[in-house]
DNA sequence: CTGAAAGCGCTTACAG
DNA sequence: CTGAAAGCGCTTACAG
């Protein structure tokens, strides 16, 4: 079955091929008469405009390339559904490229996402080496950080400021009289467990403090679990535990209260990071820092956006400040 | 910035453009020479073959579009990931277009798929007029619907049996010997919600019972909270509830636990639907009905690609039998 | 095996 | 405003 094309519409319409075209392009010049009889012609015939057909000449495909590793940290489907809608919203789509942590798939992954010709691309969740980093910058095709950063700021990014919510974790579970803190890490490579822990050890630090236990879980919910158990392994427990992440807190939380039988916050107080839809479920109620989706989303679409339009602007790098919130993982205090 | 072309490789390489074209398609002729003489050129250059411009010609984008009306539920996030790795491992790409439950949005969303050229559809998690399905079929785009099916079996699903979900469901309530039985339901003009209540009170019928309360969560977590207080508005309350997903379960739990203090499984049994990743966390360890992606995701994959391979073979409904694991919303028994 | 050429379905100067 | 024509970057018969 052939596809109708805009050829058919116009013979029908009585018009040349240009003509259809033109009424199908916003802000040509057309006039009502010519677009009246195309518009009917192409409503018999079902005829949509083939967009990559018109993409190979204006050189825009109207696709933005999202990466992401996994979807099981809840604080992700959540970003990309609001990605994925504002950049409908702004006339584009999203193409989908699943990759994993390790950077070892990236290249392929990047080479699949440079043959689809996307116009832009939207980093979300996964590491990438600098390496990597220098390739994309260099393919001149917009690219943009969400929730990870790189030290060389060779490319844009929106995220959080993991530094100074690391470091309003560790004020926080001072004032309210820890001892015996501990640290649940997330994926070693990446710039926010890195950035965390900096900011949290370093207030730590500043009052004679080190962290009493330290563990990886990788932003897994298996390996947060076994780190748990740990942590938790000998005493003196730690009497608070903050987890890089709200899934690896919530997976925390299950050990502590289901497996070891631990009280949450009496015996232990544990912090998460994201404010993750769950962390905010009665179950768990988990004090977290938060990471604004509905701010950042928007600002990195815009950004992208803006270098697709104009491709020459220089990387850029956009931090928001995050809020504690205080539930009930930790016992109230101010 | 011009991109590399193949004329350009082929320019450098001293070689044809269609020798170009030639290595870069698997299966077509080219002397072991000249193909090391391409791959270097196009090494040099970092030539990739333009997937657009080939699609244009080969009539064949490599591009599904999946249709989502939201990620909120856990099982979702879950299946997508799973979709679109399936489908990158054949080749193909996930273009990703979000809309509503209510299927006013549906009729742009699908004008945009089909400007798009994409090879196939699935939809998932979307509600779908008949009126619509059958455009859809007309358009002779390959269709998939998952999780979800059409009565007049106009276009292929790939669904789990929720008809016998439910039965199994009833019968099991039934047996643990609840007297108070209250059904929590998702979007009522959803197959899901609608097969589910049928095998359910079916079942309930047949041993003489009815529901003792009914009411209506939309498969979403405000609506299915507010239900819930409803259902149990005033004694003697329900001693078990069924809802027909697990997402809606999970937010009954807490507003039964913590809002009305009362105790699952002892007050109440609680039963969900779909054994998403968060029934088996030890939180809320839910009994609930499974709809296995595992076997459901591929299944759905190779019928579409078969569809696109050969868009001749007519519809298909398959469908998936699931298994009720118990947890401890509900008290053990056989 | 290899190259010249037509064509996929559009957009966009260029004339009129 | 309108049409004829060139061209976006490929694939693929067609000859050789």
């Amino acid at each position: 079955m052939r596809r109708t094309t805009s050829l058919d519409v116009a013979r029908r319409a009585g018009v040349s091929q240009s003509a259809v075209s033109r009424t199908f392009t916003p802000g040509a010049s057309v006039s009502a008469e010519t677009r009246a009889k195309v518009l009917e012609a192409a409503d018999a015939l079902g005829y949509r405009p083939n967009k990559i057909a018109r993409s190979l000449i204006t050189q825009r495909s109207g696709i933005v390339g999202i990466v992401v590793a996994y979807l099981d940290n809840l604080y992700y489907p959540n970003v990309l559904e609001k990605l994925s809608r504002e950049l409908q919203e702004n006339g584009f789509h999203a193409l989908m490229f699943f990759t994993h942590q390790s950077s070892d798939k990236m290249d392929i992954v990047l080479g699949e996402l440079l043959e689809y010709q996307v116009d832009g691309l939207i980093i979300v969740s996964a590491g990438l080496s600098s390496d990597l980093a220098a390739r994309c910058a260099a393919s001149g095709i917009p690219i943009i950080l969400f929730n990870r950063t790189l030290d060389d700021e060779t490319l844009s990014s929106v995220s959080s400021d993991n530094v100074d919510g690391g470091e309003k974790v560790a004020r926080f579970l001072l004032r309210c009289g820890h001892e015996r803190i501990a640290y649940l890490a997330g994926w070693p490579g990446s710039s926010t467990d890195r950035d965390r822990r900096l900011g949290f050890t370093r207030v730590l630090s500043e009052n004679g403090r080190g962290l009493y236990r330290d563990d990886v879980g990788h932003y897994n919910r298996e390996e947060a679990c076994a780190a748990t158990r740990r942590l938790f392994a000998a005493p003196p427990f730690p009497d608070a535990l903050f987890c890089a992440n709200d899934h690896m807190a919530v997976a925390a939380l299950d050990v502590l209260r289901h497996e070891l039988g631990l009280s949450v916050p009496q015996d232990v107080a544990v912090v998460g990071y994201d404010d993750a839809p769950m962390a905010a479920w009665p179950s768990y109620a988990l004090t977290t820092v938060t990471q604004p989706p509905d701010a950042m989303v928007p600002e990195a679409v815009r950004i992208l956006l803006e270098n697709i339009d104009a491709s020459a602007s220089r990387p850029r790098q956009v931090k928001f400040i995050g809020e504690l919130v205080q539930r009930k993982t930790t016992r109230p205090c101010l």
